[in-house]
DNA sequence: GCCAACGTTGGC
DNA sequence: GCCAACGTTGGC
């Protein structure tokens, strides 16, 4: 089943909200590309939730896909960030995500500890000049990511 | 606040 | 289709 990342302003939805909410709608997604990804994922399929814009960047928990893809709403509200005015009720350019809270880490893998990790390379969170807000991430790197989020106790 | 890098827009 | 200008992202 593949895996996901996907970035959040915790000032606006941070893993710890969601934990407190249970679940929430992943709106605002204003990229293609991004949106792409927002829609080929399937019901039950986990992502990284990642913090960015905020004093400690990084993977900050887990939590998973719900249900289907289906208009955002966000985009048809003037009074949103997100409102497009190009879009219409009939006309919709735009997709979003109900997702559930699964796990929050003891403590957020920081943006600097993803970069110096050689597993992640590839990834395009840690590549030079992307600013993808969702992509997938490949089970070698999903296991990476965990290994940082839980390194062997000490003996 | 700065700024590098990218995506989008729109004139031609 | 080209490409300059602009707006946005997002780390630092």
């Amino acid at each position: 089943m593949p895996h996901w990342l996907m970035k959040s302003e915790p000032a606006e939805l941070s893993i710890h909200d969601l934990q407190r909410l249970g679940r929430a709608r992943w709106d605002g997604v204003r990229n293609y590309q991004a949106r792409n990804f927002v829609r080929s994922m399937q019901a039950g399929e986990l992502f990284f939730f990642y913090h960015s814009s905020c004093p400690e960047p990084g993977i900050a928990g887990i939590a998973r896909i719900l249900g289907e893809a289906y208009p955002d709403p966000t985009a048809l509200d003037p009074h949103s960030h997100y409102f497009d005015a190009r879009a219409s009720a009939a006309n919709n350019p735009w997709s979003a995500r109900d997702v559930e809270f699964v796990e929050a880490f003891p403590a957020v893998i920081r943006l600097a500890s993803l970069k110096a990790c050689p597993a992640l390379s590839e990834l395009p969170l840690v590549q030079k000049g992307t600013r993808l807000s969702v992509m997938p991430v490949s089970a070698a790197q999903w296991q990476a990511v965990l290994a940082l989020a839980a390194p062997a106790p000490q003996r």
